[in-house]
DNA sequence: AACCCAGGCAACCGCTTCATC
DNA sequence: TGATGAAGCGGTTGCCTGGGT
């Protein structure tokens, strides 16, 4: 049994859209707002499939489009959210205001998979291109102190509000990794690069390869310590479909401090979630949440 | 000037997810 | 709880444009 179509094909226009089908639609919206897609175009006088209208309000019509070249700045910030979500555009653009997930795609395939592929870097993996297929395994970077998104997870739906950090001396694995928990007993296995006066038994089997890698992959990435389960009202960023080994073997314990991800991922303050507390070396919040804490520098654990 | 080709981007297609009944 | 429809998402297509020959 199929679907019934969106809409009736013989009698909508398709391919480019015309000024005129334009102000139709963008008077339409400013009068009644989005939504009903499928019931707008008859609304609106627009012989078009509901889905055209929504993709040509999103992409191209809404006002607070911004238009114009990428900026360095996110560049990197794309960069480093697709190296913790990878494809998931839509995620990725709800962190750059002002851009959509079909630009950043687009963006992404014409300019920074070769901004990528010069650096030697793997666009997918964000692995040197001569090492694609290696192990995990981390190394210890001079003087550098992060979490890395070596993620090895199959669960859905990972929240990071709801990720639990598991980092204490007692609380890594015998790599010396990191394993984040998330509220449903989920475990996120992060790779930790450990600053050059620690102790880590882990590097000396590493190659130099690896290294390479892993201070091209340095997302600088905070996490904070476990929430409460007070409801986080501002915007969740999700990793979805998280692959990985499900057979990851994981020593889970959880503390009671909540983890932010988001700061070091290039957002301002309070712009992205509602744990403002900072710890850190140099930036002072208020406390929203007593539980909640941010980090604005990189890690010492 | 005409043609070819590659890059960029808007739009489409089909699948997935979510909400409702 | 399953069926259904609407909306969302990501991959792909195809047109347009500019540069090279």
């Amino acid at each position: 049994m199929g679907r019934s179509p969106c809409c009736e094909k013989e009698h909508t226009n398709k391919g480019a859209w015309t000024k005129e089908e334009d102000e139709r639609l963008i008077n339409y919206i400013k009068l009644h707002g989005e939504g009903c897609w499928r019931s707008l175009p008859k609304a609106a006088g627009l012989l078009r499939c509901g889905k055209s209208c929504r993709l040509r309000w999103i992409n191209y019509l809404r006002p607070d489009l911004k238009r114009g070249n990428f900026t360095e700045q996110e560049d990197d910030l794309i960069i480093n959210l697709h190296t913790l979500l990878g494809n998931k555009w839509s995620l990725i653009a709800a962190k750059l205001p002002g851009r959509t997930d079909n630009e950043i795609k687009n963006y992404w395939n014409t300019h920074i998979k070769r901004k990528l592929y010069s650096r030697g870097v793997d666009p997918q993996t964000h692995r040197p291109l001569n090492n694609s297929a290696t192990s995990t395994t981390t190394v210890p970077p001079p003087n550098t102190s992060v979490l890395q998104s070596q993620i090895t997870t199959s669960n859905k739906n990972m929240i990071i509000d709801d990720i639990s950090i598991i980092n204490s001396t007692n609380n890594n694995d015998n790599n010396g990794n990191f394993l984040l928990s998330g509220n449903d007993n989920t475990k996120i296995n992060v790779t930790k690069l450990v600053s050059e006066d620690s102790n880590s038994n882990s590097s000396s089997a590493v190659s130099s390869e690896e290294t390479y890698h892993h201070q091209q992959l340095n997302l600088d990435l905070s996490i904070g310590l476990p929430s409460s389960h007070t409801q986080m009202n501002t915007d969740k960023l999700k990793l979805e479909q998280l692959q990985g080994n499900e057979q990851q073997e994981t020593k889970v314990i959880t503390t009671s401090h909540g983890l932010c991800l988001c700061y070091s991922l290039g957002f301002q303050t309070n712009q992205v979630c509602c744990c403002s507390k900072t710890i850190g070396n140099s930036i002072t919040n208020t406390v929203a949440d007593n539980n909640m804490y941010r980090f604005s520098g990189p890690m010492d654990i």
